[in-house]
DNA sequence: ATAAAATATGACTACTGGTCATGTATTAAA
DNA sequence: TTTAATACATGACCAGTAGTCATATTTTAT
């Protein structure tokens, strides 16, 4: 029978268009200037009926910063050249993520959020795998890298993986730095834009082998 | 007459029994889960009373964040053997840091707290003037690359200041990620140790001279 | 047609950051 | 010493909001 099986697709459906009506919210008024009964109306259901979606509020905040990670991961896919070394891809994707960033800083803020809290929500277990599933644009990231390692163009002497966080939690921290303290930036005398380059040229050396 | 400098001295030295309480409270519940209430029972004032002395709670969040900083840097400076290098000294507080990190981990929270959101507080010109003053550890960290600069163990395209906010910005990604993430960290099988590691490896490579 | 299950509602509660009218202590002036 | 003025302290109170729950409506199964 498909009764179950268009129910489940609606409830999904639902789900989706609670967690657009909550972008539209928090990504004009921010997270913490949008209330719930913000959320309901732009859904055009009672509060009750969120939570009957939703844990908590942190919980559709949390759907976002999915949804954020979804599109970096595709911009990653998409700036890759295949006929490229995996050091070179390295610097594209470095690159998608700043555009990225530029593009999208409302999804952005969200990935910074839950990178920078250790979320409850993220405590159960399953979570922990979500975030390297399909979601995640990291366990690409580690693909890159081992190209890069088998080929040559990468050190080899530290793990495709262990090097993948590394760079990908360094990133975020340079990406974090540059999209919250504009104005200490600015108030230095520096660009955001030397700062990133200033990145790009020291994980090049950094990594590249030999 | 020295009345008037007795109460700057004792209203100094109230904003900091406030901070002290405030810390304790923090500290043990979390900032979230922190109530202003607790906080001036812990204090033995009045709720209003806090008030007289602190504009709002994430105030005196940003307190107890300037103490960490005060901490930090005092770190940053035992750290360095005088007679070493300039590439030298940069491993030295690297190391330091992440001492930091490890011995005080609540006091770090505090730092990520406000390195991961453009706080409101942030925005007056003289506070962004305090970043670059006694507080910081930043300016110290300029002094020591600009150390390695001249004495040519360091690369020298890229200016001091430059590369010291990128450094900063990139090992504060680095330990958020360690300090926050250590469930996703193990899950995929790796150690925090071997992220810092690595981070110190890929920089040693990246800012060498030559 | 009817019972049962699933879904939706919004008034309500609990909590808490911040305020303010009302003190009380301290200092200056008469 | 008395009085006025100023500075400091208080806690009952207010406003805003995340999350709940008894009730109502719709959908499905019998």
């Amino acid at each position: 029978m498909g009764i179950s099986e268009r129910k489940e697709r609606e409830k999904e459906q639902r789900r989706n268009d609670i967690v657009d009506a909550a972008e539209k919210v928090f990504f004009k008024k921010g997270l913490n200037n949008s209330t719930m009964d913000e959320v309901a109306e732009e859904a055009e259901l009672s509060k009750g009926t969120l939570y009957l979606y939703f844990k908590s509020k942190e919980e559709i905040h949390f759907e976002i910063k999915s949804r954020a990670l979804i599109i970096l991961k595709k911009m990653f896919h998409k700036s890759i050249s295949e006929n490229k070394t995996g050091f070179e891809n390295c610097a594209e994707i470095g690159k998608a993520y700043v555009d990225f960033v530029k593009k999208h800083s409302n999804y952005y803020k969200a990935i910074i959020h839950f990178e920078s809290s250790d979320c409850s929500i993220c405590e159960f277990r399953d979570k922990c795998e979500d975030f390297f599933k399909e979601d995640n644009p990291l366990e690409f990231f580690v693909q890159i890298i081992s190209k890069g390692i088998a080929d040559g163009t990468i050190r080899s002497d530290i793990s495709a993986n262990v090097l993948a966080q590394t760079l990908w939690a360094q990133t975020n921290g340079i990406l974090q730095f540059v999209s919250t303290k504009q104005k200490i930036i600015e108030f230095a005398g520096v660009k955001a834009e030397d700062i990133i380059n200033s990145q790009f040229e020291i994980i090049k050396k950094g990594i590249k082998n030999k």
